[in-house]
DNA sequence: TAAAAGCGAATGAACATTCGCTCGCAAAAC
DNA sequence: GTTTTGCGAGCGAATGTTCATTCGCTTTTA
């Protein structure tokens, strides 16, 4: 019996999603045909067709890999020591590194969410576990004593979210954006939302002084 | 010649777009036919041609409403008499009242102005608008002394326009986010950024106490 | 009565998917 | 050690369907 194909296979199947991911950054889920998958993987399309049983079927394994990384994501900064620190980190990695071909390619899998139900489920499990994620790190700060225990934290997880995203769709929107520039505001707007304070040490940005 | 036809020929085309609406925000752009859209319009394929040349050109028409009510919703804020107050009939308007399917339609707009470049050629200028238009806003807000001059006012501006679009794509994706719930904290929110103080008036959530 | 508006079957292209095939390898048979 | 054989992997032309768009005709309207 064939052995260690299983492996190979694997790679294979990471192989393809990777094309297909570029592919579909590059002209969305509709404007790519199988046929440019398989150009861009090097393949033949009865070859892909091995890997995956439809056009899909790869977005559904795209969608299962976003929601491993997102759980990766959240596991590391659950294991961070400073609770703002690691907020801050989570906020540099979403906002400013992830690249533009990424987000552009969230764009379309959350379109594609609106009208296929397999994609629906993932999208909405993802969701489902960056709000849980989110809720239990801040029930741990409240605990530790980072964040006053009056804060609405349904509310102020929701409010982060949103914030997070709407900057994360601005890089595709607006290429002048520059994400850098915010992010000392994003963290005292956080601080803010979490604690009903200024902080101190994370200030807004001001208007830069005349002469500089 | 015939007159007057002009306006009814204008009737028909805002019903045609208005059908399509009603279509594209309920199986996407890619999955709805021109059949389909035909249907609801209780028009013929060879008549509907007669308003529109493409497809393509559907959804520039309804991008281009999008871009003229955009103008006519900071056109209303500009003259409102208190800068803070019109701010929240704004937000609430985008957030609280718009309906989910508007919503979806937008979704499949921005995912489709990654490839037809008309499209995002007007998507491009509703984002122009919208910034240029907060801008405005806030600017007269300094001069009026509503907010201080030390405020960096880009940053305040795309941190307020990414807070607004986040909230608004969550009504999208989460169900049982309720946009009432996080409106008080988003006015707490707002003026702390434009002015970097705590907001004494709309306080943000707290909380509820037990037994409430 | 002529122009405008409407009709809907026909057209042709694009595209996801299938199918029958070849190739090369590795293990079984000798 | 050589030959045989079976299978996994890959190929790419062919298939059948879906769909935007067209065109020649009819109906309405002013």
């Amino acid at each position: 019996m064939r052995r260690a194909s299983t492996q190979l296979q694997m790679d294979r199947r990471e192989e393809i999603l990777a094309a297909a991911k570029r592919c579909f950054s590059r002209s969305g889920f509709h404007g790519t045909s199988m046929q440019e998958i398989c150009a861009e993987a090097r393949m033949s399309p009865g070859s892909l067709y091995r890997y995956f049983p439809s056009k899909e079927a790869i977005i559904a394994g795209i969608a299962e890999q976003d929601r491993a990384d997102v759980a990766q994501t959240f596991r590391a900064i659950a294991e961070a020591p400073d609770f703002f620190q690691a907020l801050a980190y989570a906020a540099r990695h979403y906002i400013v590194e992830e690249s533009v071909e990424e987000i552009c390619l969230q764009t379309e899998i959350k379109a594609e969410s609106r009208r296929n139900p397999e994609i629906a489920k993932i999208y909405a499990t993802i969701e489902q576990d960056v709000k849980s994620g989110m809720l239990n790190l801040l029930r741990s700060a409240v605990a530790r004593g980072d964040i006053p225990s009056h804060i609405d934290l349904e509310v102020a997880a929701t409010m982060l979210m949103a914030l997070v995203d709407g900057l994360y769709w601005r890089r595709a929107v607006d290429p002048e954006f520059d994400a850098e520039t915010v992010l000392p505001t994003l963290l005292s707007v956080t601080h803010f939302l979490l604690t009903g304070e200024r902080n101190t040490k994370n200030e807004m940005a001001r208007r830069p002084a005349a002469g500089e």
